[in-house]
DNA sequence: AACTTGCACAACCGCGCAAAT
DNA sequence: CATTTGCGCGGTTGTGCAAGT
């Protein structure tokens, strides 16, 4: 089956873009605009792909593109975010004003990586393999980077190596209650923290249910949270937790049909009978709150933090639910 | 001077996602 | 609902240049 790649279409150019061909790109999207790639090369004069325009104008024409050598602030911004996003070029990109994705992996590839590796720090880390709801929300976590909840994120970098330093120190331990603090900055600015369990195999849908959920209590000496999941301004869909059962959504497309509401409405949340068919009960002591601080394992971490800021954005009528 | 190596940069390529059909 | 299409992303490769041998 497989698409013909549209860099060997018959009689197109490859390779190095000439001065007179940049000149054309350049004309024709000064005057058109960005977009319509597919087309740009014919009306355009040019004998390339579309793919070739677009990469051509993103990473080099584009005004407002930085050239030349990165400063030792960018590297350090860069392995900075690397550490948290991992190899999401295009997003890390975001942080760095006037650079391309590209450049940016250009310089990771070829410069900070083995630097790190000269250090001692495996920078590869980041590439282990996580579970499917993880990587969902780590792809929200991802959307809302741009939005400014990096501190967050770094917060809860800072709270995965603490507890990667925990598991090196302790025993296996399954059920293990300890929570680690991910940063004073975090709980400060959250509402509501959680402590989940790190063994349970269902901690990714507890997340997701705490990410369209407002934590109502929080009371480490009890050892117990509850979370309410839904709409104190709707109450026909508000769900408690009915005595030791936390209720959460448990349909992958449920989950994400709750993560697209948050990423394209952060602070608002709609819920309604239908959307939270195939809600399961989990027993909560598989999540039980430990000594009032968070602490995560799974790499979702930050987007469950970054919805937790969401929160204190809410008006003051919602009760500090995320509401529609 | 000739060759090798490393680096920086630019571009190619395949794939996945989402909108359009 | 299934398929097609366009776009964007990230991995990889190619090229030119400078420094070292």
């Amino acid at each position: 089956m497989g698409r013909i790649g549209c860099y060997d279409a018959e009689g197109l150019r490859k390779g190095a873009w000439t001065a007179e061909e940049d000149k054309k790109l350049l004309a024709y999207i000064q005057e058109h605009g960005e977009g319509g790639w597919r087309f740009l090369p014919d009306k355009a004069g040019l004998k390339r792909c579309g793919k070739s325009c677009r990469l051509r104008w993103a990473n080099y024409l584009r005004p407002g593109i930085k050239r030349g050598k990165f400063s030792a602030e960018e590297e350090h911004k860069i392995i900075e975010l690397h550490a948290v996003l991992g190899n999401r070029w295009s997003i890390i990109s975001r942080h760095l004003p006037g650079r391309t994705d590209n450049e940016i992996k250009n310089i990771w590839n070829s410069r900070l990586k083995k630097r790190l590796a000269k250090m001692g720090i495996n920078p590869a880390s980041s590439s282990r393999s996580i579970s499917a709801p993880a990587q969902l929300l780590n792809k929200v976590a991802a959307k809302l980077v741009p939005l400014g909840f990096l501190d967050t994120l770094k917060s809860w970098q800072y709270g995965q190596e603490k507890l990667t330093e925990g598991e090196e120190s302790s025993t296996n331990n399954g059920n293990d209650n300890s929570g680690i603090a991910i940063d004073e900055r975090c709980r400060i600015e959250s509402p509501g923290t959680m402590n989940m369990s790190k063994s349970a195999s269902t901690q990714s849908h507890s997340k997701m249910a705490s990410m369209s959920s407002q934590i109502l209590l929080h009371d480490p000496s009890a050892n117990t949270c509850d979370i309410k999941v839904g709409n104190t301004c709707n109450p026909e869909c508000t769900m408690w937790p009915s005595g030791n059962t936390l209720e959460m959504p448990r349909a992958a497309s449920t989950s994400s049909w709750v993560l697209d509401e948050i990423v394209t409405k952060p602070g608002v949340f709609h819920c309604s009978e239908e959307n939270w068919q195939g809600v399961s009960s989990v027993p909560i002591e598989d999540y039980s709150c430990g000594d009032g601080s968070i602490y995560d394992i799974v790499g979702i971490g930050g987007a469950y933090d970054i919805v937790s800021n969401i929160y204190t954005e809410l008006p003051e009528e919602c009760n500090g639910t995320i509401i529609h």
